[in-house]
DNA sequence: CTCCAACCTCACGTTACGGGAGAGTCAAGC
DNA sequence: GCTTGACTCTCCCGTAACGTGAGGTTGGAG
């Protein structure tokens, strides 16, 4: 079985310029040619495609793919390997990014200032990326840009205000009912925990259990989240950590 | 507080060049210069080079980013929490990718062939990416990657012969337990996962329990994969994969 | 036999910088 | 106060990985 540029395109989700370019350079030759001068591609062709794709996403360049795939010491089962490796870790520094976003989210709403350092450290050691079409048309005006606008982006300074006092009366609350002895895991803390969760998600981004009990963690392992809750009364970070576990094992 | 282009470069990670590039563009124009004509950035430029970071590693081109951060309706907060959504999308994604490369080093194994759609299902929707330093310097001759060489990779044929050998041996073992009527769960058809799994560390790649169940979740999930097992034995693909299952969650 | 879609080969344009030239600037040490 | 080495400035040309036609050929459905 062979294809034509335009098939291969197609399903590999290139452009058929993609392909000359390849074949130009000589990184991925047809194997075969019609009389007519037609590139025919096989089986071998794609799966050294499929290849090439998976190093291009993982950031290598052209050149770079062009020595890894021709290295006569790597088959197929090392490339997948290897691949493998990489995207895994890939994933995990993009984790790391989401959990810097969401200590900046949290920062942010509480007033704490990062320090440029701060801001950067996830960036410590890769360069750019791209995603393309899915984001670009994602961004612009999609349903799902506009339903987050819609959620928020562009409250009112009355909003913001509401916004604040109800915190503020929360807080009030919690401090409450510490100092009335009630444990961090009894039904009021479990209750104030819920309201945390539901404000956020009302104003702020949908805030999942998950990552709710992260917030949690952070308010424990960061100093500087730990030292911003220990100020307004002492004990108060391991409460409200303890009670955000709590109310997430009760209702997940 | 004031900084130099080079400090600014350091921290972020990126090189003074691209500083002056955004400048040129005016993605980034520093608020201030020296009477010398030095850039002088502030904090709310590094604010902004943060989020310019985060966009440019989803994807966006240069000119989206300036569009998107200019829009008068979105605050940080918007910002942050756009980036989010688009971080975990983009997490999802990858921890595809992952899944379509165990499949593919499971098929080859078993010799499952992929038609070219399946191979190219995964990519269905964005485009290239780049990983860059990490990546470049990973490859080549680094410790990481002579070490998975000397793992993997170069077998000879005998070597080979010995893994077919091997496995084929352990499938007629799994068999034989299977028509002795020992139960999925119970501690041989457990003996025979563990040793499958170390199979497949010892001769592919590691092969944690966590990948395990995956493969053993493939064997039931994927007709593919099912008809291969089902065509050895009625009921294998089951089996295997509740043994496998069973194992996993008495070592874990 | 006729189309139109798909293919071909140039060939110039674009994005996001890299890298160097040539010249001015800053701060630490003598 | 002067040197000197690291840092900065503004051109400006180079590169990678394609995008985007221009102008011409082919192939298969009707």
């Amino acid at each position: 079985m062979s294809y034509t540029v335009g098939k291969v395109a197609e399903f590999a989700g290139v452009t058929v310029r993609t392909l000359h370019h390849y074949d130009e350079i000589g990184l991925l030759s047809p194997s075969d040619r019609s009389r007519t001068g037609y590139r025919r591609y096989d089986d071998a062709d794609l799966l050294r495609l499929q290849q090439i794709m998976y190093y291009r996403e993982l950031g290598f360049s052209l050149d770079e793919i062009a020595t890894i795939l021709d290295d006569p010491h790597a088959d197929a089962q090392a490339h997948l390997r290897r691949q493998h490796e990489l995207l895994s870790e890939r994933i995990t520094k993009l984790q790391k990014m989401v959990y810097a976003i969401e200590f900046a989210m949290e920062a942010e709403k509480v007033g704490i200032q990062l320090t440029p350092q701060e801001r950067f450290e996830v960036f410590g050691d890769f360069d750019p990326d791209k995603h393309a079409e899915e984001a670009k048309e994602r961004w612009g005006d999609t349903e799902a840009y506009r339903e987050s606008m819609r959620r928020a982006g562009r409250y009112t300074k009355e909003d913001w205000q509401r916004i604040k006092d109800e915190m503020t009366q929360w807080g009030e609350r919690v401090v409450a009912l510490m100092d009335s002895g009630a444990p961090a895991d009894g039904p009021d803390a479990m209750q104030l925990a819920e309201e945390h969760r539901q404000h956020i998600s009302q104003w702020y981004y949908e805030c999942t259990y998950e990552i709710h009990t992260g917030l949690a963690d952070m308010y424990l392992a960061d100093e500087r989240f730990e030292a911003f809750y220990e100020s307004i009364k002492t004990g108060l970070a391991r409460y409200l950590h303890d009670a955000i576990h709590a109310n997430a094992i009760m209702r997940a």
